[in-house]
DNA sequence: TTGTAATATGTCATATCTGACATACACTAT
DNA sequence: ATAGTGTATGTCAGATATGACATATTACAA
């Protein structure tokens, strides 16, 4: 996780969860948010290696490129759900999941 | 997957996406929708591991039973989120997460 | 500089998921 | 049988995620 993911972990948005304070985050928000972010960069290398724009991902997965940089981004707003088919669309199996994940 | 498992999957719920079509699921629909069964039988393993009720667990997870009964039968209404989240407030790594995937 | 392509950020109506509840079903034990 | 306990299923109002759009920011040419 580099620098700029942390900081938007940390600047807004990820507040989740019954602890209102300031990344007072549970051991299970948190293990969440950074399982999202490395799907997020995963995706993120995937599009390169493949040499495509968000917008052009945003086509090829009927979504927007918006919702791609969110993605990307590991924004609170995009769920498992949608990255986890995203990299199943662009052919990740199974077992390459469980690897970016462990 | 067992044999009540997969009937669910064919019954109802599952027609997703574009294709309207009975059965007629992408293959990125599937590997999404077995990893979520998967995922159901996990919790219901761990769960008895631990020798909770569904109501009891739901507790816990501030859920509710039948939330808890939808999760473990893979019910098309369940996101990953929410699966993912409880494995890991039941106590599961993120390595263990990614053995259960692979 | 100016232009322009790529990416980031904010907002919103609609779609989907959520806990809660009611109720049905399955299985024991009495 | 019937009472009790656990699980399944259906529904719904409220909560959250979605694609779409507008606009901002960045990066890099000409």
């Amino acid at each position: 996780m580099d620098a700029k993911k942390r900081k938007k972990l940390e600047a807004k948005g990820w507040r989740v969860g019954s602890a209102r304070d300031f990344l007072n985050l549970s051991d299970e928000e948190m293990a969440l948010i950074e399982l999202k972010i490395s799907l997020g960069d995963t995706l993120q290398s995937k599009r390169k290696q493949k040499k495509m724009t968000q917008l052009e991902l945003a086509k090829f997965l009927k979504s927007s490129q918006s919702r791609i940089a969110k993605m990307e981004a590991g924004d609170p707003s995009v769920s498992l759900d949608l990255l986890v088919k995203s990299l199943f669309s662009l052919g990740l199996s199974r077992r390459e999941l469980s690897k970016v994940i462990s």
